[in-house]
DNA sequence: GATTGAGGTAATCGGATGATTACAAGGGGA
DNA sequence: TCCCCTTGTAATCATCCGATTACCTCAATC
């Protein structure tokens, strides 16, 4: 038989690797349709590989949402505190400023603070509900005790990053684009100095 | 036949009334589970009817979800304006820190401002996220034009509203009991004197 | 060259779920 | 009385989706 009529073998990658792979893609995916609007064959899809294994791989959809949660926590949590290396011994305001732009630059990889945003809506689900509240916390104990802001400071920072998310979240700025006033004020007074990159990420999001 | 043997007739009320019980069911039941995660036959179980008839009188599941929406969007505007015309001619910040407590006030029926955060997650859908950007532009427009907000001032204000809304759809009262020192400094930062006004409705909304 | 384990898929199953259809019962008007 | 509109349900359908099973195929090892 000719080889022309065997299918192409699909490409062997070190397990260690595809999940890395995986993750991304369903941080997207989740990040996008939520945790019961995604289907594991979109996540499959997205890392161009069958939806058997990304079941097998994380043993169920919801094994899998919980990994990307903490994936994106430890992102989050990581460039906190490569900011707070950073800069030392800074004022509270620059800090604070230098921690929202870390928070924005997150924005590069959508799936991140999307995904995190889905899963605080989720308090109800037992388990994902848990550990998002865990997340949350530790979040907010970084910012009092290692970065040391107060705590109006603090919620200041967190109200202000969920503003940010669910801008994002619900594609607020693809209103600029039909020049509405209100939403150019909204969006140039929330995002500020961060807004051109947002507007970067969000563009080249949607492909 | 004896009567007994019969199931008794189901009660036949108004559609005007059965509508707004179905959208009150409908509200709570997709302010907790999502668009995605809640059922229709959910809603007609938290409604006392059956599966049928909720499709039937909606049309479909995402009509219900749209009329959900503007219900609540038309609820949260309402309470902005009535707290308008009852203090006119304050200044800036006590008449913020009365639209808070208004908007703080709607927590008493859970199902509004959740099922409002989860519209605004979903930006990916083409009609919900239409009516959700849309339903935030107002509420923008109100603060700014009719209460006379800065734009500054408005940011503020809809960032501590998206924090209030993600602290009470992640349950983080719930970790309150367990004694948690972040917990409990996070939630008295960001609900302040609204702080028993949340938790009697939390309590009284878990049953 | 045989063996074996790791990376991967095709096929399929069973339950859940939104929607449709057909039907029932009560009641007010001609 | 008869009709027919409104309010409602039971039964069922078609589809989707997460999970399972069985199998394939390399590459390294002996």
């Amino acid at each position: 038989m000719p080889a022309s009529e065997r299918p192409p073998a699909p490409e062997r990658i070190p397990a260690a690797e595809r999940r890395e792979q995986i993750l991304a893609a369903a941080s997207r995916v989740f990040g996008e349709h939520g945790y019961a609007g995604a289907t594991t064959d979109q996540v499959a899809q997205a890392a161009g590989i069958s939806q058997p294994y990304v079941v097998r791989m994380f043993g169920s959809k919801e094994n899998l949402f919980l990994e990307v949660l903490q994936r994106a926590l430890h992102r989050l949590l990581d460039a906190f505190r490569v900011t707070l290396a950073d800069g030392a011994d800074e004022d509270a305001a620059t800090l604070g400023q230098r921690l929202g732009e870390a928070y924005a630059d997150l924005i590069t990889d959508r799936g991140i603070l999307l995904s995190l945003m889905q899963a605080f809506l989720l308090g109800n689900d037992p388990a994902i509900g848990a550990a998002a509240r865990s997340g949350m916390l530790e979040v907010y104990r970084l910012l009092r005790e290692e970065a040391g802001l107060s705590a109006e400071s603090t919620v200041d920072f967190l109200a202000h990053g969920m503003l940010f998310n669910t801008l994002v979240a619900m594609r607020m700025p693809d209103d600029l684009e039909r020049g509405d006033a209100a939403a150019t004020e909204l969006l140039q007074c929330s995002f500020r100095s961060k807004l051109d990159l947002v507007l970067g990420a969000m563009s080249r999001g949607a492909e």
